[in-house]
DNA sequence: GCCGTTTTCGGCCCGACTGTTTTCAGTCG
């Protein structure tokens, strides 16, 4: 059995959350914490490096003692190291950190003094008063674990960025209307435009004593205040989400606005730069001993750095300081940049061909795929269905020159991959769609294999949702992407980024596998109506975090271009 | 436990808020 990378970040993590409230060496536990989130970003398999000889301790954050950890873990499938502390401590014990409020020192204090090992016996302690007793604890921390811990049973975990966008907009309109409020920033991993969102983070730049907490207590849709103080303020909002608003002074709103940006990894891994320089970074600004060199604009911290600009949809940790400071920096792809979608959903109650030329037009589009989905078992109506359509789209092809339909099909891909397509249906369509549509759950050697194998057909065009997951779930299936990056690229096979928000797949790092090995990504909406032709920026915004640049897509190019990069006539 | 333009030892990001303190520890982002 094959060990996930995700496993092994989790473990990992499991030993930082035990070995810091064991009281170990803090730094000892960051580096766990470290390596965890190296492990989660990365777009290849720990397994593939090994089996391949790679040296892990090159990896960021991974050195000697944890590679030869990683290896343990994959050869083994336990943690010698995980196993040692367990003995010491519960591991249950992981779970009460993750209640908020509670940090290893007070769990360690729970368990020491009330014996208390998970939620549960939290939950009858707190019931029975013992908590509020305990020194560092008091009454109204009591009170809040009680409430926290009900909740804890109805909460949400990460939202859509299409959810994050529906409450992020309008709360920046109305924390506009702040009095003395010059400008509102959206910051954290929205501006990021992460797939999934915690909370939203904003910014409220005003002249120093406004106060912003106020205003945003008396939103409509303020569910609950969680913290309220001078220059920031939490609430929760009806939609369970959580907001961290901040109040901060122009002078430093560059500063402010690439702290909240995060991420985490990449603020720390900025600070320690700044710490190289002699220089201090912080929310207020970059410091030489007690002056101010920088802060006002973003473009000022990272000159101050001696750094170009860096887009927030790279600031992951991921390489993107080496890469600013050897001035190789991608030139993102953007919204503006894609000329054609090639991948809308066609069917019966959908629009017509006619309302799908019109909505793609007023977007700009110079060229378009309805897919016709082809059924694995074609009944005669199926083939009359199609006839019918590749008639229409000629039609509609002659009458203008500007814009092109493509006639697609899209096909599931069987278990053995075996494309079975008549030479009578090829004949007739340009553009051929396979994706996996079952069988989700074999093992990875056997699913790389099939989806191989359907791309080895000589009409596949484009490999759909090469992951199949769902964005809050990743990983849904599993699939060696370097295998089939590689595999796309002989074979001329494009690599789908589907941008529907609940989906979101390729995702970021796997859309970054893609680039490096050369294979071509086509960022499309897979719209079921005309308003889903709009969600493709939220594909572009996972191209931008896999680092890709207009020329790694396929549908940056002129019809012309496309024509003949895909061998349509 | 990692890391290196003060490099194999001695550092490790930095500031705000809360509650329980009576000057600060714990937690969070």
């Amino acid at each position: 059995m094959l060990i996930s990378n995700k496993e092994i970040a989790d473990t990992f993590e499991e030993i930082a959350s035990l070995l810091a409230i064991d009281e170990a060496n803090p730094f000892r536990v960051r580096a766990y914490q470290n390596a965890a989130r190296t492990i989660r970003g990365m777009g290849t398999e720990l397994s593939e490096l090994v089996s391949q000889k790679s040296d892990l301790s090159r990896l960021p954050y991974i050195g000697k003692d944890l590679a030869g950890q990683i290896e343990e873990i994959l050869r083994t499938g336990r943690s010698a190291t995980l196993r040692t502390i367990r003995r010491d401590i519960p591991g249950t014990l992981v779970e009460l950190l993750e209640i908020p409020g509670l940090g290893p020192s007070r769990v360690r204090k729970l368990y020491v003094e009330l014996g208390i090992r998970d939620r549960d016996e939290l939950a009858r302690a707190a019931e029975q008063h013992r908590i509020a007793a305990l020194p560092g604890f008091g009454e109204k921390t009591e009170q809040r674990l009680m409430g926290v811990l009900r909740a804890h049973r109805q909460k949400k975990g990460r939202f859509s960025i299409a959810d994050a966008a529906k409450w992020m907009e309008p709360l920046v309109e109305y924390l506009r209307k702040t009095p003395g409020a010059l400008d509102v920033l959206a910051a954290g991993s929205y501006r990021r435009r992460k797939a999934t969102i915690g909370d939203l983070d904003i910014l409220v730049v005003s002249a120093p004593g406004e106060d912003a907490a106020d205003h945003l207590a008396r939103y409509s849709e303020v569910r609950e205040v969680i913290s309220s103080g001078m220059t920031r303020a939490a609430v929760t909002l009806n939609s369970g989400i959580q907001v961290d608003v901040r109040s901060i002074s122009p002078h430093c709103a560059g500063a402010a606005l690439h702290y909240f940006t995060g991420s985490k990894a990449h603020s720390i891994q900025v600070r320690r730069r700044g710490q190289r320089l002699g220089l201090k970074v912080s929310e207020y600004g970059v410091f030489r001993r007690d002056k101010r060199i920088a802060g006002k604009t973003e473009k000022s911290l990272f000159k101050a750095l001696g750094l170009p600009y860096i887009e927030p949809e790279l600031r992951e940790g991921r390489g993107e300081l080496a890469a600013a400071e050897e001035d190789r920096l991608p030139d993102l792809v953007c919204a503006d940049d894609v000329r054609g979608d090639l991948h809308v959903v066609y069917n019966a109650p959908g629009p017509s061909l006619a309302e799908w030329i019109q909505a793609a037009r007023r977007r700009g589009l110079e060229y378009f795929a309805p897919a016709f989905h082809w059924p694995r078992s074609p009944r005669k109506n199926h083939r009359l269905e199609l006839q019918d359509y590749c008639e229409q789209v000629d039609e509609l092809n002659a009458k203008r020159k500007s814009f092109t339909l493509f006639k697609t099909i899209e096909v599931d891909i069987p278990k053995d991959g075996t494309l079975r397509l008549s030479a009578s249906i090829l004949s007739q369509v340009d553009l051929v769609i396979a994706g996996v549509a079952g069988d989700f759950d074999l093992s990875r050697h056997k699913q790389t294999a099939r989806i191989l194998k359907a791309m080895d057909h000589p009409a596949c065009t484009m490999l759909a949702r090469p992951i199949d997951r769902s964005s809050t779930e990743l990983g849904a299936m599993h699939v060696d992407m370097v295998k089939i990056a590689d595999h796309a690229r002989e074979r001329g096979c494009l690599l789908e980024l589907d941008s529907r928000p609940d989906r979101l797949d390729l995702a970021d790092q796997y859309a970054h596998v893609a680039k490096e090995r050369g294979a071509l990504v086509c960022v499309n909406s897979v719209a079921e109506s005309a308003g889903d032709l709009a969600d493709i920026a939220f594909g572009i915004d996972q191209a931008r975090r896999g680092w890709l640049e207009a020329r790694n897509l396929a549908n940056t190019r002129s019809t012309g271009k496309l024509r003949e990069l895909l061998g349509v006539r």
